[in-house]
DNA sequence: CGCGACGTTGATTTGCCTCAACGATTGTGG
DNA sequence: CCACAATCGTTGAGGCAAATCAACGTCGCG
């Protein structure tokens, strides 16, 4: 059980569980070790696990037609990440999620979570409420990149996650937040010759 | 209970009431009429309400710090509408909610849904997979959306959503997808004399 | 009927991209 | 453990999609 203790204190910040109920999940967890560079889901591939992230750093991006990679999700430890569209609807992923390092994940098959929330109510309210939360906030964050020029986008991501900009290359923050790496670079000579 | 047939039914395609979850469902239910222009949901005011649109049409937005306004869901019949961060935070709102047309809508607390997700377990799987639908439907189209030019959004939305299209004005269009009106138009005079 | 919001059209501007060239790092095979 | 290749980050010149600004017809509503 001690194994598992960071999905457990994630989940109880939302519900508590019996210790019954926390043995039904930690027995459909497989914990598995990746590769950096290696990859969890392709497209083409149907993505089958929730993953949770144990130790290391993940991201997903899509490929479009003109072969440019746009960056979804930056993912640290404590997040799940996966081709969420693929793992829900239980089609084939248009997304490539990738290990940015040696990485830890924890794996929950959808068939296993869905049986599981049926069976456990206070596993669906995990569910429920936790991913009402990470809509509210996906939605809310969208919001506040309508209005923002790039140096914006770039400071404020700065500001809200400083780690993740230290682990990750920068053609990959520059990816996620939708410009190039080339305008990034000038944007951070302008902002280090300015301060 | 024949007048909550649309949304029993909305339900009844991911999870199955008893009969006494179905009155206790509608008991939290409130029914009321908005005039168009009315709001219901503003910047300053905790959203307190999952609002479910039985007729009419709504959309929310908001305004950013040069006054520009910023269009974040447009919703017809059989849609859930509200400051979704405000609703799931309680905290106060950032967008406004306006109808469009003389709409009516289901109105239900966070406190009786949260109260009732907890004591109904098909409840609680219904919110729970239905919000994960729609956040991985919202993801998806967002990733579409990178990729495109602003007349292929505008052919995109004309294709998926045309009934939303010829009901609602051009400037809330353009402004959901994230162009002026003055582009849109021009966008609208090209696609006219091209085919 | 008149006024204000809406949609259109044209001229000009701009934020960011593209392409290209070049140092700096990283990683890898001998 | 070093050498060389590959990838990453930087810098500059030029280009383009969409924004801005402004002017004008038109339609719906009070």
């Amino acid at each position: 059980m001690e194994a598992y203790k960071s999905i457990l204190e994630n989940i109880a910040r939302y519900v508590s569980l019996s210790l019954a109920e926390k043995e039904k999940l930690v027995a459909i967890i497989r914990t598995t070790k990746i590769k950096k560079r290696q990859f969890i889901d392709q497209p083409g591939y149907v993505c089958n696990y929730r993953n949770y992230v144990v130790q290391g750093a993940f991201r997903s991006y899509y490929i479009d037609g003109d072969g440019k990679e746009h960056t979804v999700q930056i993912a640290i430890e404590d997040w799940f990440v996966s081709d969420f569209y693929s793992y829900i609807t239980q089609t084939p992923a248009t997304l490539y999620v990738e290990a940015l390092e040696d990485s830890t994940i924890f794996q929950m098959t959808y068939q296993d979570i869905e049986g599981l929330c049926k069976e456990v109510h206070a596993l669906s309210e995990y569910f429920r409420t936790s991913t009402e939360r990470a809509f509210a906030f996906s939605r809310k964050r969208a919001l506040s990149n309508l209005s923002l020029t790039a140096e914006e986008k770039y400071l404020e991501l700065l500001q809200r996650y400083p780690n993740i900009v230290r682990r990750v290359p920068q053609k990959v923050i520059a990816s996620y937040l939708g410009m190039t790496p080339e305008f990034m670079s000038k944007i951070r000579k302008k902002l280090a010759t300015t301060s």
